[in-house]
RNA sequence: GGGGGAGUUCCCGAGCGGCCAAAGGGGGCAGACUGUAAAUCUGUUGUCGACGACUUCAGUGGUUCGAAUCCACUCUCCCCCA
């Protein structure tokens, strides 16, 4: 169910309820793909973070620890002790991510695991299945997800040939949810755009994926190499033709001023990797701007990371602690951080929210824009 | 007292007549990162009025068209025998 609270231009405040509990949108989705947040950051700590809900990933689990293992102990939930919603990708990305792709057909697609090389087969209901046995709330849809630039013509085999893995994607979910031991028999499914930036393909890909009336819908197939500006016209172009009442989800975006574009145009649900790789490499998102703490300038800096952030770490400890422990190589470093930037994105969702509430969205991102990228 | 070995740019360490401002590490400085094969990767690291010039390879003095590389002496360190 997903209810809309207020809206002020394009952008939705919403509240989507899951069986594992509501998540208030717009909102981010804290990246966790191996069922770990990367940086020693556990389910416990999540809560601190105002995280909502978490994503891992069908393709990782599935080669390690194995989603039969996974659903013998209960399911993810269980497993990972994050007790909120959580989204399963459906392995598509890393269809197009992982250098030894092999083949792909009408099928699926053959590749090798980047563990042990050894030879891998996954289609739609191959990720189905796998999600199914993980048990997350939600399942995405197994997509290709093509690189930028990519040729028109093969943008329009490829999302035409996603459109057609996510009818069997549909019907797949449907039988494994009526069976008797399917762990999570309410799991949601998420269909995903594809197209490329090619205008003309990706409406017709929406119009036909909102036929198959899905959970939610998501953007794919963006902020992989085209650039910022494209993403936007992509977003605009394709948002009128998707359901008003569910949930939208862009995938894999972004940096905070993506994601507040992306709110003005109508997205609701977001992951990224940026909070947590870039903490774990000194890249820091702060109030007032991007920090490098690997910079000599905060060798005696005594302010917090965001003198106005109310995470954990900010509480506590100094630029130049921080800054000293990623010289030393302390994984602390790289867990403070990643609490930090995590609690960042989180609040700055939470801000988007509130403003959207109060009618002040639009004051609120014309004022966040210039200070989000600035370097300090 | 006798014999042997070594001193290289911030550190370790290659080089052993020209292609050497000097390999490779480390450290330092900076940059990248967008559904995570990423606690990773990249650049840079003698000085300057910089597509060129200048000062460096313990010190001093030689040999040579040309030396971090060869010779002499000096200094310092290490090992072995007394």
């Amino acid at each position: 169910m997903f209810e809309i609270i207020a809206k002020q231009g394009k952008a939705r405040r919403a509240t989507f309820t899951t069986i594992h509990g509501k998540i208030e949108t717009p909102a981010f989705m804290n990246v966790a793909t191996q069922g770990a947040i990367k940086g020693a950051v556990s389910a416990y700590d999540l809560k601190e973070l105002i995280c909502q809900v978490q994503l891992c990933n069908t393709y990782h689990l599935h080669l390690r620890p194995g989603d039969h293992i996974v659903k013998e102990l209960g399911g993810l939930h269980k497993f990972t002790g994050f007790d909120g919603p959580i989204l399963t990708d459906s392995g598509g990305f890393q269809v197009f991510s992982l250098a030894k792709l092999r083949k792909i057909t009408e099928k699926g697609v053959h590749f090798s695991s980047h563990i042990d090389g050894r030879k891998i087969f996954m289609g739609p209901e191959e990720s189905i299945q796998i999600q199914s046995n993980l048990a997350s709330t939600i399942a995405m849809a197994f997509d290709e997800c093509i690189p930028n630039p990519a040729p028109y013509e093969y943008a329009k085999l490829s999302s035409t040939r996603t459109v057609r893995w996510l009818y069997r994607c549909k019907d797949e979910h449907e039988r494994l949810k009526s069976l008797h031991d399917t762990i999570n028999q309410k799991q949601l499914l998420f269909g995903i755009n594809q197209g490329s930036i090619y205008d003309d393909i990706r409406i017709e890909n929406m119009q036909r994926i909102v036929e198959l009336d899905l959970d939610g819908y998501a953007i794919g197939g963006l902020a992989v190499g085209e650039s910022a500006e494209e993403m936007y016209r992509v977003i605009s172009v394709v948002e009128p033709y998707m359901p008003e009442n569910k949930p939208r989800y862009l995938m894999g975006v972004g940096t905070p001023a993506n994601i507040i574009e992306a709110v003005s145009r109508g997205v609701d649900l977001f992951d990224c990797v940026l909070p947590t790789r870039n903490a774990r490499h000194g890249h820091l998102f702060t109030s007032q701007g991007v920090m490098n703490l690997f910079n000599e300038k905060y060798v005696k800096d005594t302010a917090p990371i965001d003198p106005d952030c109310g995470c954990p770490t900010c509480q506590k400890h100094s630029r130049a602690y921080l800054r000293h422990l990623y010289k030393s190589g302390e994984m602390l470093a790289a867990r403070l951080a990643v609490m930090h930037n995590l609690y960042f994105y989180n609040n700055l969702l939470k801000n988007i929210r509130q403003a959207i509430e109060a009618g002040t969205f639009d004051q609120f991102k014309e004022k966040m824009l210039p200070i989000l990228s600035k370097r300090i």
